[in-house]
This record gives structure tokens, C-alpha cells and sequence, in this order.
DNA sequence: TCTGGGGTCCTAGGACCC
DNA sequence: TCTGGGGTCCTAGGACCC
């Protein structure tokens, strides 16, 4: 008998990476396998990724790394600076074999995305199974993967594929009985749902909803009026109803940003106007990169300065000006220009900055450039000289060709102790990695 | 001594328009 | 002293995610 389209169960996987990262730099490095191993964040400041051996330390998520320093020589803690060249050419090769196993896919982040298996006819568990092991296989990446009839649930699932090891890395809600699937949810905490985090997971704890289980049975409207739809969604989600849709990345393309932000923390803190703009005129550059690799231009821009907040008897100062601009553009120069102009604005004598950051806001396609009547328009040209630089700077690396307003000193430039060679995306390095063994 | 860098969505409130 | 009703757009802020 035919059955009509709405009779399908909708059926998403969420597959990710374990310790994505650790697992990234394990690949090229087997001797780190069953050792405790981090990577850090830009700086070398927070633990960002965890190998099962060292969270087995006790060594919590985003934690500062001199927290765990001690660690190195009690534990043989072994730590690396992030190296997101090769994290994101590892990424792209694990999506595009994870896409081949479902005709949609969302590449949710770097290390997981959404599969719809939805009609596909064979034992879920046992598909679960096929992929990992391709993964690992093909890859040498270990893998969770999450079964549910929505997002959420996939979610869930591969929160207990993760945790519990009698499921031997694949969990799908739908193989599980009404009954079951209410008893585990009664273990888990509500914190763990996507979608709760530290300040909801608190006020929900105040109306005695702790689990999983909790919140799938709450009262609906008491949810709405208390939350917003958002948390909503979220208890219909878990209830098996599917409110979020897979946003298909593979067919329609990157998404094109709505804000672009570039900002990072200083290796050391600065105290100049100097310093400071080249810092501001580099973020710009990058900034203005990333939006015309996705063909837009932008109305708006945002510069921001601060000190280090977290010293306590240094004084503190903190400021954001917002500069529109007259042509809306994607042009390195012009961005630069205003910026600039803002940080002369906010920059005040006698702090020491730690951190500098630029946002692009009021982005929209370059094919929509509203002209200026009295500004003569040269979009053209600056199109031209915007095309030779990224192209320059693509093929002999970032800042062959940069603006002689970032400086050529640059010591307020990051810190990066120990990266890995890029591997996979540079012949150099690779023979730079045979010579170090 | 040392504390990341991106993103998303939703809501409330004000400005402005008819 | 009286002072509409609705709509849109923008911004700021809060929550979340990895």
C-alpha cells in the first residue's frame, strides 16, 4: 500500500567527533593515544579540547590552562596550541564523508552535523555502526552518533552514545520502549538538553524540574509564558515533535553572515594609540576578508577596545563606538579608514589593553550596493585591488600583502607555544614534521 | 605571571510613519 | 485638560551554542 509522505517518521542523526581536536592532532601523532592530552584556545589561554584520559584528571571545559600546568609534571599532561588550519581541512574531509551517507546533511560546526535519515529502511543502531567505523577507517577519527525523531532527541541520544559504553557509541530513542525511554530521561539533567544552559538549567531547578523527564512533562504554557518559545520548541522537541528542520548546508551553500566579528586578545597588553590602531587596522583586514568571501558589503562597523578584566587592581576601562558608513562596502581601505576614526574616539590614555576587536553589522549582498549621490563611484575599481589581495594573500599566505597601517612589528600579535605542523595543507610543513621525529 | 573567539536567535522598547 | 491605533524598523541586551 502507498503511504502518504506524513506517515514517515522523521528520523535525524547527529554524528560529532570525540575531543575533536586531541583527536585531530592523534591522527598525525599516534603516540598520543590512552595519554592525558589538551589543546588551548588563541593564547595559549583556556583548555578547549580534552582526550578522555586527561577530563579522567579532573580537568574541567574552558578552564585557564595555568590551572593545570601542575599537571605536566605529576600526570604527563601533554599540551598543544590550537591549530585551526588543520582542524578545519580535517573537518571538511569528515563532512564530506559523513554527507555521503544521507541524501541531506547540516553541518551544525566544526566537528558534528545532522543527518536525515528519515525513510531510510534498514536497523538505524547498526547504520550508526557503519559510519563510525568509516570515519575511523577513512579518517582515523572516533565518533558519537545520536538517533532521534528530532533534533533535540539527537542530541540527547548522542549525549548517552557518549556517556554510556554498553551502547557501544550509537543510540537511537526510537529502538527503546516508551517506558525505557522515560527512565533513562529521569537520569540525565535537565542542564544536558540543547538549548538549556547554566542560567536556565537554575531557574528551572527553582520549579523543581531537575530532569530530562521534568521538562518533557511540564506544563507547555507555563513554559511559554514563563520562557518564550525558544524552551517551547524545546519541550515539544523532546515530546517527538519536530519544530526545528534540518537547515540544509549542503544544497543551498554557506549561509551568508549576518555580523562578522574579528577580535582577539593580545600576547602582551598595549598601551599606545599606535599600537592599538595596527592592531585594529589587522582585524579589519580579516574582517573584510571574511565578508567579501561571502560576497557582501556591509553599513555598519563596530570597534571595540578593553583591559584585562580580570585584574582585579588594575583600572579597568572598556568602550564600543558604532561608525555607519556613507557607502556601504567591502573595501579593506575604507573599513580601515573608519575604524581608525573610531578607535581615536575611544582610545584614552594610560590603560593597558589586552584586547581589540572589530564587527561588521548591516550585511548584505554586494549586488545590493545602494550608491551615494555625491560620492563618485568607485566600487569598481576598489573591487579590482580587493580581488588581487585576497588572491595574494591565498596563495603565499595571510599578510603577503596587508595595509601599512597594521605595522610591520606586530609584538602584540598572538602567542602560540607549541602548534603542530599543517599537515595536510602544506608540503613545507609536512617535511618539517619528518625532520622533528 | 597566565583567563578564547567566534556565532545564533529572541524580546523589549524607542523612533518613526500613516 | 484633553492626547489613537497600528505597523515597521532598528538597537541593545540576554540567552544559548561550539
Amino acid at each position: 500500500m502507498l503511504q502518504p509522505l506524513s506517515a514517515l517518521r522523521p528520523t535525524f542523526a547527529l554524528i560529532d567527533a570525540n575531543n575533536f581536536y586531541v583527536s585531530c592532532e592523534r591522527v598525525f601523532n599516534p603516540q598520543l593515544e590512552k595519554k592525558p592530552v589538551v589543546v588551548l584556545s588563541n593564547n595559549d589561554g583556556c583548555i578547549v579540547a580534552r582526550s578522555q584520559e586527561a577530563k579522567d584528571l579532573g580537568i574541567g571545559m574552558g578552564i585557564p590552562f595555568f590551572q593545570a600546568k601542575h599537571l605536566i609534571q605529576s600526570h604527563g599532561l601533554i599540551w598543544f596550541s590550537s591549530n585551526y588550519t588543520l582542524y578545519g581541512d580535517m573537518s571538511a574531509r569528515m563532512m564530506a564523508l559523513l554527507g555521503s551517507f544521507a541524501p541531506r546533511q547540516e553541518i551544525y560546526s566544526i566537528d558534528e552535523c545532522f543527518l536525515d535519515l528519515t525513510g531510510m529502511h534498514r536497523d538505524a543502531v547498526s547504520y550508526g555502526q557503519t559510519i563510525r567505523r568509516c570515519t575511523r577507517r577513512y579518517l582515523g577519527l572516533p565518533t558519537s552518533v545520536g538517533i532521534g525523531k528530532t533534533k533535540t532527541l539527537a542530541k540527547l541520544a548522542n549525549h548517552l552514545a557518549k556517556k554510556r559504553v554498553q551502547y557501544g557509541g550509537v543510540f537511537d530513542w526510537q529502538a527503546c520502549e516508551p517506558l525505557m525511554e522515560d527512565c533513562l530521561m529521569a537520569q540525565i539533567d535537565v542542564g544536558e538538553i540543547w538549548g538549556v544552559g547554566k542560567r536556565l538549567r537554575m531557574q528551572l531547578r527553582a520549579m523543581a524540574i531537575t530532569t530530562c523527564r521534568d521538562l518533557k512533562y511540564a506544563q507547555v504554557s507555563l513554559i511559554r509564558q514563563r520562557f518564550g518559545v525558544v524552551l517551547e520548541r524545546t519541550v515539544a522537541e523532546l515530546n517527538g515533535l519536530a519544530c526545528l528542520a534540518l537547515e540544509d548546508t549542503q544544497i543551498s551553500g554557506e549561509k551568508r553572515k549576518q555580523q562578522i566579528i574579528s577580535s582577539k586578545s593580545f600576547g602582551q597588553a598595549i598601551t599606545t594609540l599606535t599600537d592599538l590602531s595596527a592592531a585594529v587596522s589587522s582585524y579589519t583586514a580579516r574582517a573584510a576578508e571574511k565578508l567579501r568571501q561571502q560576497d557582501s558589503i556591509c553599513s555598519h562597523l563596530v570597534v571595540f577596545i578593553q583591559t584585562n578584566s580580570f585584574a582585579d587592581q588594575q583600572k579597568q576601562y572598556a568602550n564600543s563606538i558604532t561608525l555607519p558608513l556613507v557607502v556601504a562596502s567591502n573595501d579593506t581601505r575604507r573599513l580601515s579608514q573608519v575604524a581608525l576614526r573610531g578607535i581615536e574616539k575611544i582610545y584614552r590614555l594610560g590603560y593597558n589593553y589586552k584586547k581589540a576587536g572589530v564587527m561588521l553589522l548591516g550585511i548584505h549582498p554586494a549586488t545590493q550596493q545602494q550608491g551615494n549621490l555625491f560620492v563618485a563611484d568607485q566600487h569598481q575599481h576598489a573591487s579590482k585591488v580587493m580581488h588581487v589581495m585576497d588572491h595574494l594573500n591565498q596563495k603565499y599566505g595571510a599578510n603577503t600583502l596587508s595595509l601599512a597601517g597594521a605595522g610591520l612589528q606586530q609584538h602584540w600579535r598572538m602567542q602560540a607555544a607549541q602548534r603542530t605542523p599543517n599537515y595536510t595543507t602544506a608540503w613545507a610543513e609536512l617535511a618539517q614534521a619528518r625532520a622533528d621525529r
